[in-house]
DNA sequence: ATGCAACCTGTAGTCACTACAGGATCAAGC
DNA sequence: GCTTGATCCTGTAGTGACTACAGGTTGCAT
């Protein structure tokens, strides 16, 4: 049994990020002391490290929530968390073409800027396009 | 003058954002007709649309508010605005290079799941890396 | 006995909107 | 003049996923 502080060291999630999961509902209320100090097994700290590994790549909590629940469920469990996974990758390519669009219209406008002119051709650019 | 909804059809910003940006003093009061209907003119149309541009790009709020007061003053604001666009697009380029090693470990284990095994590689991956 | 780190609850703040609810006003057609 | 429907108003609450206190209690080591 883990104290919060452990299981967050353990998990990579913050102290009051676990307690954030509690109250919404995400992990299970944990044991606690007599005094009420939450105590963790090894699984729910497991638990919150799946969690944190999903979290980093980007996924969702609801998205998370679902996997969760398939890895429970062995019956085509793998098909529906590779659409899971599929779908949210297609959110993060979508979301890295709009970065690079973004990156070059920067690059551009940054290029034309010169110091000491009068008008700056970026603020220029940016009021009048 | 334009009324909010011209005003917002103009400049790409939505009504709720333009009432939203008033009451945070992200843009000026405009004018009110007797029943207390806003009115804007042409260069605030204008202004709204600099925002959009602005936030399009990325830039946050708080450095949409430094461009704008960059371009009323005319010494140095050049280099000012170029060092702001540098640093965010460090940002952009920075989150593009995060959403790249997602995409890449996210395709990893999107491949490595075949429907119909008993247990599901991309969940085991994640429950046990 | 004392000090201090770690824990507790509860609330409010972050960012940039977005979504109502519940009502007032305006312009156009009949 | 009346109705209809679009547009407008204020004010508040919700979004996602935390993060940051304030103000207090507990546990452990010295």
């Amino acid at each position: 049994m883990f104290a919060i502080g452990e299981a967050s060291q353990q998990s990579g999630v913050a102290v009051e990020t676990i307690r954030y999961y509690e109250r919404e509902g995400i992990i299970a209320k944990p044991a606690r002391s007599k005094a009420g100090r939450r105590f963790y097994t090894s699984a729910e700290v497991s638990e919150l490290a799946f969690i944190k590994r999903c979290r980093d790549l980007g996924f969702s909590l609801a998205d998370v929530q679902a996997l969760r629940s398939l890895s429970g469920n062995t019956e085509s469990a793998c098909s529906e968390a590779a659409e899971l996974g599929q779908r949210h990758l297609s959110d993060v390519r979508a979301k890295i073409a709009d970065l690079r669009k973004i990156e070059a219209a920067l690059e551009e406008l940054v290029a034309s800027c010169e110091a000491g002119r009068a008008k700056c051709p970026m603020l220029e650019n940016l009021l009048t396009a």
